[in-house]
DNA sequence: TTATCAATCCGTCAAATTAACGGAATAAAA
DNA sequence: TTTTATTCCGTTAATTTGACGGATTGATAA
């Protein structure tokens, strides 16, 4: 994948190519199995499980840089990726010890001051992605992955917890003001479907008449008249994301009048 | 204020004391008269109005480095004080022109290659402050300041328009789910007090029967047994903020339940 | 052909919340 | 004691939310 070139001079140069001190760190969700999951990669050297991330290039817009770094750790452009909040308080991240592991055989020399040990604040993003439609690379500094079901993460490494905590918080606040599903949705989607996304998202029991109402009031979805058929039981109609509606909800819906 | 030699030192060395690439610009609101304005200085130079801003140290939490900040600007401490945005995309914020006309005299041999030239990354706050007991203190880019009626904003620098209106938004949308008056108001203040606070953010007219009881509802404020006594009217009773109930009616109150 | 099964679909009523509304009480000054 | 400006409060209608179960459909099995 990366061979032990690129990654010295990753060390080495990278400065010139990508900003210091500030990395983007996606907390990618997804879904399977009716379960909600988040991806984390292994570390090497350090042995413990972290956020994918990403250095933003020196011309290079954020949101493109985010977008670009959760191609290349997916695969997957044009999804739902939603910057959320910027960590830099407890969380003085560097690679150093990381670096020693993997650069062992070429002595420490290299190391000396590379731009990788100094502080690094990370701006964060949240995705919802189609589990099954990833496919995963690995970076120069981790080595393998797997999908935790958010109750079963574990402690992560550069105090990432908190950020992984706070994505989930903003995704379930969100989850009826943006286009959130549409990435892991097919086009046209069952109400069975959107519904049981929603209550796997927010971890909750949701009724379905009640949901179905809510989703068409707001003007998230809209009811198609086809049908989808469906093994052995009744055909459920399909239904379609109206992306156009969802900001407008958040500005009219959560400004509580009067 | 600041010497000359202070501003040389800080072009030339500044870049060993403070994170470069990376810049926290605080939108501050004040409020008086039934007013929301903002704070805005007047760059040298460039002679055009921006955000106030500042440099995170190397070793600072970003929170510490935005209440630095917003104290070096206002005097003013403790106050609410809240991230909300992390701008990078159109906005290559550099002090180049700025620095030029200021260093004139010195030649411009000082400038070349300094860390100010840099992409500026901006990590942006929002504030609410007692307009009258601010007393703004202008830095090395700047010479003069104004409190802007949020409906009177100029054209900003660096593109901040951008910035203020998402401040903004973020404002009217926290309003009854973060202790945001609580700099704004005395410790005790009448019901008419916070109704007109809050009726002038939100730039709506809102019924004071139903916005009191709101606000008791979501338990933002208490009633005492206390009266004020004003001029010739009638005494109005004081209430007081129930700071930690609000975080409370975040989570309550925006996940919408079924 | 019919019965069975598993899933989708839909409507009503009660409860809670929100929106609209005006008149009585108070404190000082005239 | 009257006037004036201001605060205080309660009720009703409309809307939204929450709870609930029975009828329909599409295929498979008898």
């Amino acid at each position: 994948m990366h061979s032990q070139e690129e990654l010295l001079d990753f060390i080495k140069n990278g400065h010139k190519q990508y900003l210091p001190h500030v990395s983007i760190d996606p907390v990618i969700f997804g879904y399977s199995d009716q379960k909600l999951k988040i991806l984390l990669l292994k570390w090497k050297g350090l042995e413990g499980w972290g956020l994918p991330g990403g250095y933003i290039k020196r011309e290079e817009p954020i949101s493109q840089a985010a977008n670009r770094i959760l191609e290349e750790r997916t695969g997957l452009k044009n999804v739902f990726l939603q910057q959320f909040y910027t960590f830099g308080d407890s969380h003085y991240r560097t690679h150093e010890q990381s670096l020693k592991e993997i650069t062992q055989e070429q002595g420490e020399d290299i190391l000396k001051g590379s731009w990788l040990f100094e502080r690094t604040l990370s701006i964060s993003y949240f995705s919802l992605v189609d589990h099954s439609k990833v496919n995963v690379t690995t970076d120069f500094f981790t080595y393998d992955y797997h999908w935790f079901g958010i109750d079963e993460i574990p402690e992560l490494l550069f105090e990432q917890n908190e950020v992984v905590d706070k994505a989930l918080t903003t995704l379930r606040l969100q989850l009826y003001h943006q286009p959130i599903g549409s990435n892991l949705l097919p086009e046209k989607f069952t109400l069975p479907e959107i519904h049981s996304l929603y209550e796997t998202i927010l971890d909750k029991k949701l009724d379905q008449r009640n949901f179905l109402r809510k989703m068409m009031t707001l003007g998230i979805i809209k009811k198609l008249d086809e049908q989808r058929s469906i093994g052995a039981h009744r055909s459920p109609f399909l239904y379609q994301f109206e992306k156009e509606n969802y900001e407008e909800a958040l500005k009219q819906g959560i400004i509580h009048a009067n």
